[in-house]
DNA sequence: GCGGAAATGAAAATCATTTTCATTTGTGGT
DNA sequence: ACCACAAATGAAAATGATTTTCATTTCCGC
């Protein structure tokens, strides 16, 4: 187990809190941080594990990483420029725990993402 | 250019309307029909261009081809024993039309998943 | 049948991500 | 300071999905 690098964190709170493992790699490699590809991944899992992040998914697949708080929230997310605003759950909360419960599940989580093109786009 | 390989659409039908590349290619492998994965890539690649199937994202990144037009439905995923039940979106559908409105956002489509422990588990 | 365009697929290339593993660094105990 | 040991690091190899290359095959119109 490892425990996430500060100076990750640091660059992509610096990369406006949204950005891949690449990007914060590269960005600290011009900045002429010392730092391996493979403890950039190392430490934004941890933060993922940690729920100091969030990981969505570009259109070509590239993981984005990006601060979140801390309250549960769901995300509305541009196809095509990747603008990202976050949203409350409203009904699905609700929605979930009536399924689940009908089902008999307990111990319930969910998902949730709205993705489309924004007004710009 | 190349044009959609029929064969890819029917499988991709049968699978449920729902699924990646890499399993209609071994699905039709199964079924012991000759096919290239790079037709299967190209074929998929031409029905999105078509808007005939829609493209998501797993949580791992791989890429999930979904007919258009599909009756789309949700899961309800059991985490220990990985027993599934399709459900109906009901509110969510509602919510996510009504959310995007309101952000300006347009061709809006969305995924939610609940998961949690079955009755059995 | 002939010639060219489109389709096909095997193999290689690409690219993000993960794994392996040897080395370095940090820490606590003495 | 010294030693042992755990955690952190990173280079290189492995993985896996997807794309590209390119030679071959299939189709169609003439």
């Amino acid at each position: 187990m490892s425990r996430s690098n500060p100076r990750v964190l640091s660059t992509l709170e610096r990369a406006g809190g949204f950005a891949s493992a690449q990007e914060i790699y590269r960005l600290m490699q011009r900045e002429g941080q010392s730092i391996g590809l493979t403890t950039v991944y190392r430490s934004l899992q941890s933060l993922v594990n940690d729920k100091i992040v969030d990981v969505l998914r570009r259109d070509d697949g590239e993981a984005i990483y990006r601060l979140c708080g801390d309250a549960h929230h769901h995300h509305l997310v541009c196809k095509s420029c990747g603008e990202t605003a976050e949203i409350e759950g409203g009904a699905i909360e609700k929605w979930a725990r009536v399924v689940a419960e009908e089902h008999g599940f307990r111990e319930v989580g969910h998902t949730a993402e709205i993705f489309g093109l924004c007004s710009k786009c």
